[in-house]
DNA sequence: TTTTCTGCAAACGATTTGCATACAC
DNA sequence: GTGTATGCAAATCGTTTGCAGAAAA
């Protein structure tokens, strides 16, 4: 991420939280951050957060992670995602929200976590809003199967 | 469903657990009654499968139960999927593996989840195949947003 | 200075596990 | 008979909460 985009983020979240005369905090920046630093296809939980916190230095309590990270996914800062390994996982949120989210493909063997970065559900959205009358904000996809390594090596 | 598609289902059960070298038993049986029973819009949880028994006068052990709602998983028979309310859950896959599943439509405001009864995800699976050389097997796909009755209460 | 935030530890709730017994094959 | 399944209770693990002190605005 180039840092303009970087500070952007920082901003943006600086804007969010005075809006809704929540705080800026230490802690909060330095969640922020870490998402910022990973690699963009981490989905980190907030027990990792802590953990990479840790690593720098930063000593903040699990709680407060925790309750942070739900809180910028509710100022719309990250996305939650549950991969059913049984935690809450989270990643920035697209900057631009046409784009709503990559998919996700999920290799049932190694059970790695590959993004897909096309979006093409416009049309579906579409069909549904006009058939069932539901106002489509945002989607999650997950695709289950057997990635390009583990195909040949599952039997079926 | 059909009563000839009810003993189709409990076939398969009594089919796959041979196949594997596991036992028919009367709990197992049991369980996969509860989801033929019950609508098919319903995601059940273990703790509600486990209600459902007892209703019926069943009183297996609530490990049991779960144990036992995750092998049908294991065997394709259940579809597990997460809804963000911190249980996991379950649906009888759908019978003809074409079809794939339908896709869940989530409320945000009343916390409503609609099923919406077409695929469409052709196009998409095959151009992520192609490009990501990932073997696709199945589909979950959520869409969030606000239902045809809160769409207008909510401010936004 | 007022309100929100944090850290800690305790509480929670869903799920899992160990083990002795019961049962399907 | 043999190996798997069950039931129970205890253990586990991610997450939440209450509360007193700390720190933004």
């Amino acid at each position: 991420m180039s840092e303009t985009q970087q500070l952007f983020k920082m901003a943006d979240l600086r804007g969010r939280l005075s809006e809704r005369k929540y705080k800026m905090t230490p802690q909060r920046k330095e969640i922020l951050q870490i998402f910022i630093d990973s690699d963009e296809d981490k989905h980190l939980s907030a027990e990792e957060v802590y953990d990479l916190l840790k690593q720098k230095d930063f000593d903040f309590g699990l709680a407060t992670v925790y309750r942070n990270v739900e809180l910028l996914n509710n100022l719309g800062i990250l996305n939650k995602i549950e991969f059913g390994d049984g935690r809450t996982r989270y990643e920035l949120s697209a900057s631009d929200p046409q784009l709503h989210q990559h998919h996700h493909l999920i290799c049932l063997n190694c059970k790695k976590i590959i993004e897909f970065e096309e979006d093409l559900l416009e049309n579906l959205e579409c069909k549904i809003e006009k058939k069932s009358g539901f106002k489509i904000l945002n989607h999650e996809v997950k695709f289950f199967g057997y990635c390009a390594d583990c195909k040949n090596k599952v039997k079926k």
